[in-house]
DNA sequence: TATCATTAGTCAGATACTCTGACTAAAATA
DNA sequence: TATTTTAGTCAGAGTATCTGACTAATGATA
């Protein structure tokens, strides 16, 4: 068991997490909202329930504000989100989540769920469980934001 | 051990996949070669040791072949890659890594076996084994071209 | 509190990436 | 041989991304 004739570690985890991005915009079309790239989806799927700012949309996405601002913009008109003002900071506005928002996310998860099934189905659900335990250990020296 | 406050599986594997790519490029920039994208990279990455078919550099990084062809067309103005004939075949050529490349793969080699040995200092080798082991096995059924 | 520095976001312009559609030439097949 | 498929290019358009410059609000400080 030495998988030494695997590539890099890198484009290991880059090609299930390109097959599972992949599934969940097949599902999306499929139901009708297909109206988003992949690039939107990376903003979206880092919002939170009471809504997030911008900058840290960006930093999360890592991208530009000006990019991410650009995004955010075309889901906007979209409906998938929207701009509401930050209570505390003037300067500020929350993005959140609007009604095509709602009514993906779901679909989104479910097929989400669908892959995470597939997998348990192959490697076992304990297997399953042991890389999602080491890869949010890695989280904790690769993520910023963890 | 439940790890139910992870994120999804998708944005698990691309939060490491995305640090060890910033790792790279941020070598090959120090090291003088940072006239290159992260969308090439992702060309260069899938050329055989005796070169690959535009088509199929395509397939592999999921993209048309046009685009390929455009990503090819600027590693090649910049000295990174080369196309040569086909002997088995005139209507295709070969995709090969030229000079420039091959001065910079071994620094791209090396930022990732340095981020690989950070990442079995924090898990451990004995996870890090069983990590690529489990990825390789995902790949069999997310990898059409494995 | 008046000033200065930082932070949140936008505007403008340029470049890079990606796609669809149409095409040529070579190879494979009927 | 005629037809279909495959490898790749050309052209044009839309999307994504960046850098630089800017405004307004906030935070820090003298």
């Amino acid at each position: 068991m030495v998988d030494d004739d695997l590539p890099n570690t890198g484009l290991l985890l880059y090609i299930p997490y390109r097959w599972l991005e992949n599934r969940v915009i097949d599902a999306l079309i499929t139901a009708g909202y297909g109206d988003i790239t992949t690039a939107q989806m990376r903003i979206v799927q880092r919002i939170g329930l009471h809504g997030t700012r911008l900058t840290e949309l960006a930093d999360q996405a890592q991208v530009t504000k000006q990019t991410a601002g650009y995004l955010v913009d075309q889901l906007e008109k979209a409906g998938w989100v929207e701009r509401v003002v930050d209570p505390t900071d003037k300067r500020a506005r929350l993005v959140r989540i609007a009604a095509r928002g709602k009514q993906a996310l779901p679909i989104a998860a479910t097929a989400v769920a669908e892959v995470e099934a597939a997998w348990e189905a192959h490697l076992g659900k304990r297997h399953v469980a042991q890389l999602r335990h080491t890869l949010g250990r890695l989280r904790e020296i690769t993520d910023p934001y963890a």
